[in-house]
DNA sequence: GCTCTTATGTTAACATCATACACATTTAGG
DNA sequence: CCTAAATGTGTATGATGTTAACATAAGAGC
């Protein structure tokens, strides 16, 4: 390899570079800026490069959009820990909007146009990820018909993180939405029978 | 005004016409394909015409969206009405998730990047469109604590939706969502007291 | 060390897009 | 009428995604 000198031919990591690159302007930026070109030169690299590692722009927003996944992994991973077994399904309820309310971009990316069909190690990453949710839901709900529940609960965290990103809460006193907003809101919503 | 000419300069009500063309492509294909360039030739038109109308690309978008709002307002009044006081509820959830999933593209266009903040009138109808649950969740509810129990329901239903037409649903017998399977889920999580 | 093959990065070129500007035509108001 | 405003057209510009041809670096086998 190249001693350090100003700009190897190299990269040395593009594939990479251009992931942490993309999350960088996603969370600088709208989506439509993100350019498969503005991505390149945040990579330091020539327009074209990308195309040596990822077979067009929605290739690497696949990969973008799997780290996301992964990340949402870990934060709902943690958040079950540190709640007792009674709190972690509220806990990780909470987690989830808050990563979503953390990152608008990409978490609208995460989970925008289709993309999963065609790239398999996304499907994989978004799956492990609801699979954190869904073992803790197995746990905590002992009543029939738990597949319902499971999707339910998954659909009322998601849809408040989406209706919050939208700005939609005309709710009166929940205009703002903060941690207690959420907490209070998924709360009213679920009963342990 | 020129006869029934084969093309008359003047389109008639073109600003409306562009809409429609819109919402055309919208039903037909994916949400990168609706160029303004694309709109234009369908409504017969030439690629700057739009702008005699519209500012920009974005504000024919939020005049489309409007209309969603607009549609998803009607669907909802329509499953209220036909529904007894005791399903009117889950009459307009299932209702909800079935615009979604009848018009993908168009709820994803009505719910993405938040376009609400610079055009009035789509806030307006977007807020109209809720109101028709929030009068029903209002009626229906008799707790304490109405307003998270509404912005409850309403993620829900939304999140519901959102999940389906992301093809989230890995959960075992819930690969296909139809409207029995919407129903169950969405029953699953609500109570009344 | 020397060559050759492959991986990786660059430059040039093209079609499409959103948009700005200048021009044409039609309609309406005096 | 006839002039001004409204509406549609044509051309031009810069950005974008993508393809193709070329350049360079790195390593494998000798």
């Amino acid at each position: 390899m190249s001693t350090s000198k100003s700009s190897p031919y190299h990269h040395g990591d593009l594939r990479a570079a251009l992931v942490t690159a993309a999350l960088g302007l996603l969370e600088e930026s709208a989506i439509e800026t993100v350019s498969l070109r503005a991505v390149a030169r945040r990579a330091g690299v020539s327009a074209m490069a990308p195309y040596r590692h990822y077979p067009d722009k929605e290739a690497l927003l696949a990969a973008v959009a799997q780290t996301g996944f992964d990340r949402l992994r870990d934060v709902l991973a943690h958040a079950d820990s540190i709640s007792g077994p009674d709190t972690a399904l509220l806990g990780q309820g909470v987690a989830y909007v808050q990563f979503a309310i953390e990152n608008p971009v990409l978490f609208r990316l995460m989970f925008g146009p289709p993309r999963r069909g065609r790239h398999a190690d996304l499907r994989t990453s978004s799956e492990t990820a609801f699979s954190v949710l869904v073992r803790r839901m197995t746990e905590q709900t002992h009543s029939a018909g738990l597949q319902p529940r499971i999707l339910g609960y998954w659909s009322l965290v998601h849809g408040l993180a989406m209706l919050i990103l939208d700005g939609q809460t005309p709710v009166a006193g929940f205009e703002t939405p903060d941690t207690e907003v959420v907490r209070q809101t998924i709360s009213s919503m679920i009963r342990f029978d």
